[in-house]
DNA sequence: CCGGACATGCTAATATTTTAGCACATTACG
DNA sequence: CGTAATGTGCTAAAATATTAGCATGTCCGG
């Protein structure tokens, strides 16, 4: 958690890059960086994220690929309790209204269908 | 957007301490600060913000009270979106699926009540 | 009306982040 | 093989962020 709120501006484009790819080579981190700076810097950068446990990487032939250290779903949830808490006060059904008004993704039928289902398993089992 | 992406470290701490609360003073916004730091030190983060465009401030007697320079509902909508691409690949849906999911807060009935008017009528409005 | 308490504006120092350069290792492939 | 291409490790310079200090302005209570 913390963890979070120490991170230097680079580092957390570097992790976002990271998360939304799930592992990327270093290469390809630069690529998603907004104002790319030298394949050197984002090198270094990704070895102190490295040393300061953030990230891992295996071995690709002749290079490395970089990944986050914790699970995806660690991610995500820590990810979405920061913004609920940030921004929506804390109050989680206020932020799945703003998700599901966001009008630029008319979501498919079978995915309404999905989350229906969830309402109405979490209805039975909060009482 | 953008814009998110170039705030540093301190910038960003403070930026979520007046989101979270609306509004805040100087002293306020230390008080909210991980590892605080000098009052100065604040008031010195405050001015760069407003220079910079993404705060403002009102007089209130002797002091100032800092804002958000945008609305709310902007904020919201658009942290939503960075963590939807971010970490659900896009997935409006997984989105709302894990928020649903975070066990910590058992939904009132009257909220699931509201949610699923809204599927409802996503659901209308789709076809 | 005056002083203390508390604000702010500005400036300059310190610390951290960000960057690039260079020497050396590994791989791909003619 | 051997050589070009592409990686990495490390170090040190440059840029930026973070911090504190001090002079000055404003408000409130007696």
């Amino acid at each position: 958690m913390s963890t979070e709120h120490h991170l230097s501006r680079r580092e957390r484009q570097i992790m976002d890059a990271l998360h939304q790819r799930g592992r990327a080579t270093a290469a390809e981190v630069q690529a998603a960086l907004p104002d790319p700076p030298s394949y050197s810097s984002v090198r270094a950068l990704l070895r102190i994220l490295e040393e300061k446990g953030h990230i891992k990487h295996r071995r690709d032939g002749a290079r490395y690929v970089f990944l986050p250290r914790g699970s995806p779903e660690t991610a995500r949830r820590s990810a979405l309790k920061r913004v609920v808490s940030t921004f929506f006060q804390g109050s989680v059904s206020e932020a799945v209204a703003a998700l599901l008004e966001t009008a630029d993704s008319q979501l498919p039928d079978s995915e309404l269908h999905k989350l229906q289902q969830m309402i109405d398993q979490a209805r039975k089992a909060g009482r």
